[in-house]
DNA sequence: GTCTATAGGAAGATAGAC
DNA sequence: GTCTATCTTCCTATAGAC
């Protein structure tokens, strides 16, 4: 693999495990075996190489939900797939533990690609619950916008409480749960 | 204020802000105006003095959390007003955020005030949940630790989609889809 | 493209004076 | 209890040779 390659996906798997302060670029290039002089002869340095990474997980982010939420089924049956897909619980969500770094919120190159990957995810499960209505499943009284957030925001909330228990329980409860809240199908 | 004190109210306050990995005891040390030494004589280090403001700071989130979730009216109505408590969203959730720490996660004295911290919020959602059913204010089919799980989900994910976002928005669309999917009284 | 040398500053303490 | 000095290592680059 190219030495660039090598550098981003090392730089994804650092900021996923360690956030962007707690990574260095001594840390990045000891994972992806490249000198001092290869990475800052590719990059301007540990801020350009983080905005890269972020968007390529960004990207992996939408294509693995769009393989649950662009199935055939009904709106329930695919928001129930991608909440039950199988997940790395415990390491958490490598584009949302990242808002809890001062230094990537601070810097509008680096918040963008996540502030575009979670306004996109919540689109798309916006898209589906408002098709869940139009074919009855759901009712009228669904907001879409809503819904879609509360889905988003079980899952990154999952992960929290799943991290601080040290255990994938308090996930797996809360999806269980928020699947259990969603409204039965209005046949 | 003594010197003790400052120094653990700084720590919560650089905790919240930059994560335990992103604060320095120099930077503890100026914000509380403490010397090197006194912080140094009053704690073994970074890592005793993060423990005191994690466990300061749990303690403060349970009170909070109890003065909604006390309160006389129905189920329903202690959860929204939980829910819709005035918090400062864009700042995160003070516990919440340091799951995502690695240095704090890799440290069994600091996880630990966290993982309690949940522990008990779930817990007291639950019986408020239990209470509920009891009540016939919810159905027999609703789980009290699976729900308990997902409203503690939704703030804490709603937390992070903000952040995302740059505005509290997402976070107030998801505790609106929450509470919209929560049960009518089976009256 | 990659390597080594160098550099100013910060991180996280420890030691001993006052 | 608090202060200053000192120490080692790491951080984030830059410069210039190969």
């Amino acid at each position: 693999m190219e030495t660039v390659e090598r550098l981003i996906r090392s730089t994804q798997e650092l900021l996923w495990e360690r956030g962007y302060v707690g990574t260095s670029p001594k840390a990045i290039q000891r994972a992806a075996d490249a000198g001092q002089g290869s990475m800052y002869h590719h990059f301007t340095g540990k801020a350009q190489l983080a905005r890269a990474a972020i968007e390529r997980s960004g990207a992996e982010l939408r294509e693995a939900a769009e393989d649950q939420l662009s199935g055939s089924g009904t709106a329930t049956e695919r928001i129930t797939d991608y909440l039950e897909r199988d997940r790395e619980v415990l390491r958490g969500c490598r584009i949302g533990r990242l808002t809890s770094d001062p230094d990537v919120m601070a810097d509008p190159e680096l918040r963008q690609p996540i502030d575009e990957t979670f306004t996109w995810l919540r689109a798309r499960l916006a898209e589906i619950v408002a098709e869940g209505k139009r074919n009855g499943e759901y009712p009228g009284s669904l907001d879409p916008e809503q819904t879609a957030a509360t889905i988003a925001a079980v899952l990154q909330g999952g992960y929290v409480l799943a991290r601080a228990a040290g255990s994938v329980e308090p996930f797996e409860l809360a999806v269980k749960g928020l699947i259990n809240l969603l409204p039965e199908a209005t046949k």
